[in-house]
DNA sequence: ATGGGCACCTGGCTGC
DNA sequence: TGCAGCCAGGTGCCCA
């Protein structure tokens, strides 16, 4: 499911419902996510003021009084606001219980993503200390993804997904960005010119900036916080659009795979 | 340093 | 109806 827009949305849905409130307890169902929730975590954090809801790249971060939990839904996770006593339904895997009873539940099929809880500065993190900037910041721009792409002979569509050089970013507006930033996927990183790294980073922005105004997108079953679908699947202009006229010239939409991932771009618009 | 491929999982869909 | 095969929104890790 998430990419940087969908992990977002999550954000902001659960943010009013849990800053400044206290766990009462974590109850973990089913431990076996990508990395093994440790025994020791619900006895580590139960009693603790949650003081914000934060993100980076792809990582919801739940600031805690001594520590952050940091939380990762993978290809299929999805974190819901629920009433308490809500009865569990299948791959529900985590509960957090608030002081107020209410259950923010954690769902996740794949059992791609993860739950860990770090003490000290969480941005220092094996996990987060190398990724690159937020892509919504100021230190993501034209400059930026122009001096990454020099000397990298990777097709630009992987670069764009590499969490080293650009975040949050997924399968979905890699394509999506490219579309609009006109650039061939295929290309390799280093051909790009200053004017197509000065487009191809804004396209990323606004891609992401647009997807999170429409509560991200749901192909399978994402959803927010809410249990609401995300609506910018209707936006969408490649993405599993093989062989459907493109939007802007009705030239048909192409597939290919990339990294073994899928990738759709329009022939015509596309150099 | 860079890049490629695999692994981790479940479920939905297609075609025989 | 059953089953095999393929596909799916992520990313850490191992190897060349």
């Amino acid at each position: 499911m998430p990419e940087l827009p969908e992990v977002e949305t999550t954000r902001r849905g659960i943010e009013p419902h849990v800053v400044g409130h206290r766990i009462r307890a974590l109850r973990v169902h089913e431990p076996r996510l990508r990395w093994r929730v440790e025994a020791s975590l619900p006895a580590r954090v139960a009693g603790q003021k949650i003081l914000a809801a934060g993100r980076r790249a792809k990582y919801l971060l739940l600031a805690l009084e001594r520590g952050t939990l940091l939380l990762h839904l993978g290809m299929s996770g999805s974190l819901r606001v629920l009433p308490a006593g809500t009865p569990r339904g299948k791959h529900d895997h985590v509960d957090l219980v608030l002081d107020t009873g209410t259950l923010l539940r954690f769902n996740d099929p794949r059992r791609f993503g993860s739950l860990l809880f770090v003490e000290g500065d969480p941005q220092t993190h094996p996990l987060l200390a190398g990724l690159a900037p937020e892509p919504l910041s100021a230190d993501f721009d034209a400059g930026y993804l122009w001096r990454v792409t020099r000397r990298r002979r990777v097709a630009v569509k992987q670069l764009i997904m590499n969490a080293r050089l650009v975040v949050g970013v997924g399968n979905i507006y890699a394509s999506e960005a490219l579309f609009r930033a006109r650039i061939r996927p295929g290309r390799e990183a280093r051909r790009l010119t200053a004017r197509d790294a000065a487009a191809l980073a804004r396209a990323i922005r606004t891609v992401l900036a647009n997807a999170i105004r429409a509560g991200g997108t749901t192909l399978r079953d994402f959803v927010g916080a809410d249990g609401a679908p995300g609506y910018f699947r209707q936006k969408l202009f490649v993405y599993e659009r093989a062989g459907q006229p493109c939007r802007r010239c009705r030239t048909p939409i192409r597939r290919r795979v990339q990294g073994q991932r899928a990738t759709y771009w329009c022939p015509q618009c596309q150099q």
